[in-house]
DNA sequence: CGACGCTTTGACACAACTCAACAACCGTGG
DNA sequence: CCACGGTTGTTGAGTTGTGTCAAAGCGTCG
């Protein structure tokens, strides 16, 4: 792993390993980068998207407007996720996409996505491989919200987080950074800020798991598994192997 | 539409018209079925499942098990609908698919998938856009069990199972047949079965919708997708228009 | 006939929401 | 420099939606 691969190298090369013509096309699409300003909305939901978005650095955040005003989020894209991919099919976005800090993207319409399709199959495949685990992990968030109670749903939330970012190599010492607000956090876990609030506390109380100036720190990753109902990603997401496609 | 369509070519040729050739590769891979016995699981959360499923007939019910012996519903497959083509990619599936009723299914091997794919690239996006709609369908069973009262999410269920029946010509004279428990019901909407029992109860009160004998009725179908804040997914999850690939 | 699966109802408990208030922190502008 | 409003975090009190437990009714099927 060179110390300049983009994360989403790092990401699918921890799956399968890519030839040099595989990474200069992911480095090819990714050579023209800009920056979304934290608070920006650059996938509105309704509106058509054929633009695929790879997260550089910072944080972004897909949710979901109700017609009620509630919102819902789907995830928090961080580096080396693909971003509105799912769109690119259908007429409109059903989903917005904000930036929570300053988020550098690169862009990349669905032409040029075709095309890296039938050139680059096995990159492809990678491709519908990192697409098939995000949507394990939309279906795994349904299921937290809809069968686990507050304080195990945002102990799942985490250890999934912390997972994620180990794989971009953003967990250097064992915390992290998460610029996210409870409020988002409640958006994200189906639940009210303020028992967001208590929820950490609990969690703080029990020495599971801290959240100060917006660094995390686990303290008992096994407690907070135990906790969370929490099954390793490996055991599920991981790429069939070469020979067998 | 010819009357002996099978409901997938019945589902993808709404969106998209397809060729003789197209039709014809889709009634080949789907000239074998076979039966799943009413409560048979035939996809199975953590085994390795390299297989996609066309249903032909009945219901299933695609769940995922929590570590804590709960269970999440995702979807119920129906008529027309592909079953475990998420998992094609993954090592194991990361759900379970059981038969709710007598379920006739046609069984298509990943290498054929493939083989479609390449050499029915029109047809693959139209199974593409169908996979694309059934995640946000996920999607919004997501933002429903996060941010949607109990009656406001049974409502909602009921509007789009109606929607997803329809364009399989399951609605045929306003009232559609639903096999599934107030078990299932609850396991899907993140409910207690009691619970269920009582929202709909309320929504008999309310002359909105009545379940009688497993026939579900709508009474007034503005009312409830007003209840429920139901977007017609026609604004959605539309095909964009051959040109524009 | 009895056993079983599903629905329905009531009483009660509790998890999570709402409202209200305050503290800490921030950037901004006077 | 400090005053200020806005955002975020924290806590308490009271309410409510939903879960749990228990029991009965009612089909169906063996």
């Amino acid at each position: 792993m060179k110390s300049d691969a983009s994360p989403l190298a790092v990401k699918l090369g921890t799956f399968m390993p890519l030839s040099q013509g595989e990474l200069r096309c992911l480095a090819d699409v990714q050579s023209s980068n800009f920056t979304v300003l934290r608070g920006e909305q650059f996938v509105h939901q309704g509106e058509t998207c054929h633009t695929t978005f790879i997260v550089q650095s910072g944080w972004g955040c897909s949710s979901k407007v109700l017609p009620d005003g509630g919102r819902q989020i789907i995830t928090f894209p961080v580096a080396g996720d693909l971003v509105g991919i799912r769109s690119i099919l259908l007429r409109a976005a059903d989903h917005s996409v904000t930036a929570v800090t300053d988020v550098v993207v690169s862009k990349v319409e669905m032409p040029r996505m075709l095309e890296i399709f039938k050139d680059f199959p096995h990159l492809g495949t990678a491709i519908l491989w990192a697409m098939s685990r995000d949507e394990a992990m939309v279906v795994e968030h349904l299921a937290s919200i809809g069968r686990r109670s507050a304080i195990e749903r945002a102990a799942h939330f985490f250890l999934e987080l912390c997972d994620r970012l180990k794989l971009v190599g953003l967990v250097p010492d064992g915390k992290f950074h998460c610029p996210l607000t409870q409020y988002d956090l409640a958006d994200a876990l189906g639940l009210s800020a303020i028992h967001v609030n208590r929820v950490m506390r609990k969690l703080r109380e029990l020495d599971l798991l801290t959240v100060k100036e917006h660094m995390v720190t686990i303290h008992d990753e096994r407690a907070l598994k135990d906790l969370a109902g929490y099954d390793n990603p490996e055991d599920g997401a991981v790429l069939i192997r070469d020979q067998e496609l």
